[in-house]
DNA sequence: GTCAATTCACATGAAAGAGACCACGGTCTAGTG
DNA sequence: CTAGACCGTGGTCTCTTTCATGTGAATTGACGA
């Protein structure tokens, strides 16, 4: 045993690959980022007015994932930040919060609380009504006198949830402050996010918009260029192997944080398998790994009706050719939870829960007719053979059933 | 043969209930002077 | 007399159920040629 630690120890050591990791981890803040100065000089100007306590207008970022747009608001964030004078009679504030972590999930309150949180102050995950909360906030924020630029990410997941009112009730917090300035940035995946929102609302919120456009296979390769620079070692990396993770990663419209994930994975896997180089084999390797983690650690801690859920249209696609039905799954799962003295969902949420697994991307689901036959979700797993077999021995272990 | 009505088997929405968690404020108890 | 323990109330959260309404095309059936 201590032999096996030592080689993995000593290989460990002695690695060919990595200089400094951190460079390729997704909260690493680059120097320089390609391609967006142009983005960025935008935002800049926008928010300029802050620094000499006036609000400036609310922006609206839009771009899809991993096209830099968190990273460019967090640049200016900083910069701004840097450039703050002290002896103002006023104080700048920026806080970023990302609508969509777990933890802030889905409700007006848990974002204030998260807010005041980073505030100061603590609020009770529970118990108090909103209102309380808010008024909580805008206490705080009107102690002194400040400018704050509050980042709002995936802010269109949080709407989603929420109603509406949650972003009319920000924009017309203004008005309640006396000392305090308050603007919005607003950061979004969707882009047709701002077309079912009130129009009072979308005005003045997006009273300035900057659009992100996806990168190219160029654009990210000259990216993965710059980071791989700084995290690798020379000559680490073989020939054409920046090139794929661009290709893949262009493949899914130009998201860069999915290429740097790909190349670091491919990485450690190299590192782990005591090559002296990434090669092309690696980052396919990567590529599968990843999807897999993903998947199985979503299917991990997925609740227990979800998992039969899961389980029935697994074992349906099993003995079924072909595709098949809301129904079929209903009736296996109904089954199945009587077999195991479950309790038996409604087909109402079965339905739901069908449409969450689509959007999770482990199953892909299409609304059909088939005229008299009724009307129904056809249903197809999405996921490879072998990882369809870890997932079904990972439910089965769960729920205990052989 | 044609065209509108019907019908199937769900989809999709809205509302509301169950059970868990929690803060707040009032009341009770025990320890202190 | 006061600090801390202990309750009751009222609030939020998540997961579900209930009730209601919507939907796309195959089928039916009335109608006219």
């Amino acid at each position: 045993m201590r032999e096996e630690l030592d080689k993995i120890f000593e290989s460990f050591d002695n690695n060919y690959i990595f200089k400094d990791k951190s460079v390729l981890q997704s909260n690493y803040m680059p120097h320089e980022i390609p391609h967006r100065s142009e983005q960025i000089k935008q935002i800049a100007s926008i928010l300029a007015p802050t620094l000499r306590g006036e609000k400036s207008s609310n922006i609206f970022l839009y771009g899809k994932t991993g096209t830099g747009k968190t990273l460019s608001i967090h640049y200016v964030k900083d910069e701004l930040l840097r450039r703050v004078k002290k002896d103002n009679d006023f104080q700048l504030r920026i806080e970023y919060l990302n609508c969509k972590l777990k933890k802030v999930s889905d409700t007006e309150y848990r974002i204030l609380a998260e807010l005041i949180k980073k505030l100061g102050q603590e609020i009770p995950n529970t118990g108090l009504p909103t209102e309380t909360v808010y008024n909580k906030f805008i206490e705080i924020l009107d102690s002194e006198k400040q400018i704050l630029i509050l980042i709002l990410d995936e802010i269109d997941q949080a709407v989603k949830k929420i109603s509406t009112d949650f972003l009319y009730n920000l924009t017309r917090l203004n008005s309640e402050l006396s000392q305090t300035q308050i603007c919005v940035v607003g950061i979004s995946n969707d882009l047709t996010f701002l077309e079912g929102i009130d129009p009072r609302v979308r005005s003045s919120l997006s009273e300035e918009e900057v659009v992100f456009s996806p990168y190219n296979a160029i654009q990210l390769q000259e990216i993965l260029n710059q980071r791989a620079r700084d995290s690798f070692k020379e000559n680490a990396i073989a020939e054409g192997v920046i090139a794929k993770c661009a290709a893949f990663a262009a493949r899914e419209h130009g998201d860069a944080r999915r290429a740097l994930d790909l190349l670091r994975i491919a990485g450690e896997i190299a590192e782990r398998e005591g090559s002296k180089k990434i090669l092309l084999k690696h980052i396919d390797e990567s590529n599968t790994k990843i999807e897999r983690e993903k998947i199985l650690e979503v299917i991990k801690t997925e609740p227990k009706q979800f998992q039969y859920v899961l389980y029935s249209i697994i074992k349906l696609s099993e003995h079924k050719e072909g595709p098949f039905f809301t129904g079929d799954v209903y009736n296996h799962y109904q089954e199945l939870c009587i077999k195991n003295k479950s309790e038996v969902l409604t087909q109402r949420r079965v339905g739901d829960i069908i449409q969450e697994f689509d959007m999770l991307g482990i199953i892909n689901v299409r609304v059909i007719s088939k005229g008299r036959g009724g009307r129904m979700r056809e249903i197809k797993l999405a996921i490879s053979k072998s990882l369809i077999e870890k997932s079904k021995a990972i439910i089965e272990e769960v729920l205990d059933y052989k």
